[in-house]
DNA sequence: TTAAATTACTTGTTTATGCAACTATTAATT
DNA sequence: AATTAATAGTTGCATAAACAAGTAATTTAA
């Protein structure tokens, strides 16, 4: 005895982001970086606007605060970002690009964007905008 | 100086994924079960087809052997599902469900479908439609 | 029929998430 | 001012993924 259950979009959205992390990854590593999705995601973050504490970090990366804790101890480590404690309140850390932090920023945006790219070459705008805002609409009932 | 990026697709299907993934995971939670989104996931694949050797799951299920090999650790240990040595080769395990685990199906699938749904009824449905098929095109092309 | 190759699964290591509990610092109360 | 509450970050523990390397059983080939 056996139950059909169709693949649902849940398990296509699910199995959409696997395929993205995996695709990018390994570009990431043909390319000679070795660097995590989600310290690229991080890094994006960043360049957008440097100095911005774990706890803002937190909120526009839709993560909690251990794990972008950890995610800064391995980018740490990478010598990808630094902690700067506050001046005037030192609960808090500012989270700066070193050097070779910034110096990535131009590579990793490209090969993401031509991952990006070459993953919807073959749909059209209008769909791709469906796309887009079927998802956010089901971001916001699941979160609301 | 900061460079904008706007919020591309990959990491709006990120997000979605998470929501998903977050939602579902507190569901199983609020409603006293104490199961893992994955775990819930290889059961799907078990009551569609009781049995399978852990090659066929990461077939199926798009995981790597070692993921599998551990989920299934995990799932045993909470005596959900077993693992029965193949009579011809002793290589093979055949996964089955244990009773608790069969004891599951309906409920479970019942909140994710109920989980699925309340996150859609406010599209459209030739808009979820669009949406699964260009997230099946850009699966595609991510991994052809 | 024995050695080599293949197959199925397992283990080790690093990175990441979810959740709870903890520390240090600052702000608010009384 | 001293106590309490709130905030920012950290650590501990369980689960899971990616990847490499390992073991055991079965095939294939020499």
């Amino acid at each position: 005895m056996s139950t059909k259950v169709e693949a649902p979009l849940d398990s296509i959205v699910e199995s959409a982001r696997t395929a993205f992390y995996r695709s990018l990854l390994h570009k990431f590593k043909e390319a000679g970086h070795d660097i995590t999705v989600e310290q690229w995601t991080l890094m994006l973050h960043l360049w957008q606007k440097e100095g911005q504490t774990q706890q803002e970090i937190s909120g526009c990366s839709k993560k909690d605060n251990p794990s972008v804790c950890r995610l800064i101890d391995n980018m740490e480590k990478r010598n990808l970002v630094l902690r700067v404690p506050d001046q005037n309140d030192r609960r808090i850390n500012r989270i700066y690009l070193t050097n070779k932090g910034k110096a990535l920023q131009e590579e990793l945006i490209n090969i993401a964007q031509n991952n990006l790219k070459s993953s919807t070459k073959t749909i059209s705008s209008t769909d791709l905008k469906t796309c887009k805002t079927v998802l956010e609409k089901m971001i916001e009932n699941l979160t609301a």
